[in-house]
DNA sequence: TTGACATAACACCATTTGGTTATATATAAT
DNA sequence: ATTATATATAACCAAATGGTGTTATGTCAA
């Protein structure tokens, strides 16, 4: 039993920009490594790493077709994203209102 | 005029655990360098790099007040995440949507 | 002015990261 | 069976990352 230690999880895996074009490039159609590789220019074995990182953080997944392998986007793993974001969230809005209370008692402020 | 070249970005910045939980102190109120290091097990010099990361992608903003330096939340500055993330959802929301259509019509599927 | 305190600036280090090339394995097609 | 194609795996490397400790610098208080 393996304890299975992940070491990639969502936040590391969409903070490199090659890795969000391949979520990008799989949001458009399922397709493989191959064809992936064929929007970068660095290597396959360089995209194939990147790709690795992206299954192990639960965005995408993989399935052999032939001698293809064929990935799909796993979106709702950015569910835990939402969440963070969505906390975040309240205090900006929460700024945004102080700043329109300011601005529209302004003259008030100018005795 | 330097260029200004901004090495980290906000999907780089949030990627590490400690910067992530610097957010969270700071959503709860300004604080010194000194209080938010205080709950930290690393060094304070390892904190303040976060911070200066933190900032560098305008997550954060710090202020002199006397011997101290105050920082703040910047929360507006997670909006380039807010849209980047927006554009996911769109895919995540159909493939809910997919599965509950195959759900709803499995016996159809049975013939 | 001396001491205490908060931050800033350095120099340094181990590990991780993002990349490379080379080699092996599996599947398809001739 | 042979060859071409797609992916997998391994060994390697430079640079970035996350951490350390030490040494300035600025500011408040006695």
């Amino acid at each position: 039993m393996n304890a299975e230690q992940q070491k990639y999880d969502v936040f590391q895996a969409i903070a490199d920009p090659s890795r969000r074009k391949v979520l990008q490039l799989l949001s458009n159609k399922n397709q493989s490594i191959a064809e992936l590789a064929s929007h970068f220019d660095i290597s396959r074995t360089a995209v194939v790493k990147h790709i690795n990182i992206l299954a192990e953080a639960g965005l995408i997944s993989g399935k052999k077709q032939g001698k293809e392998k064929i990935y799909e986007l796993q979106p709702e793993s950015l569910k835990e994203l939402k969440d963070w974001l969505a906390y975040f969230e309240q205090f900006w809005h929460n700024k945004l209102t102080k700043f329109k209370y300011v601005v529209e008692n302004d003259t008030l402020n100018n005795k």
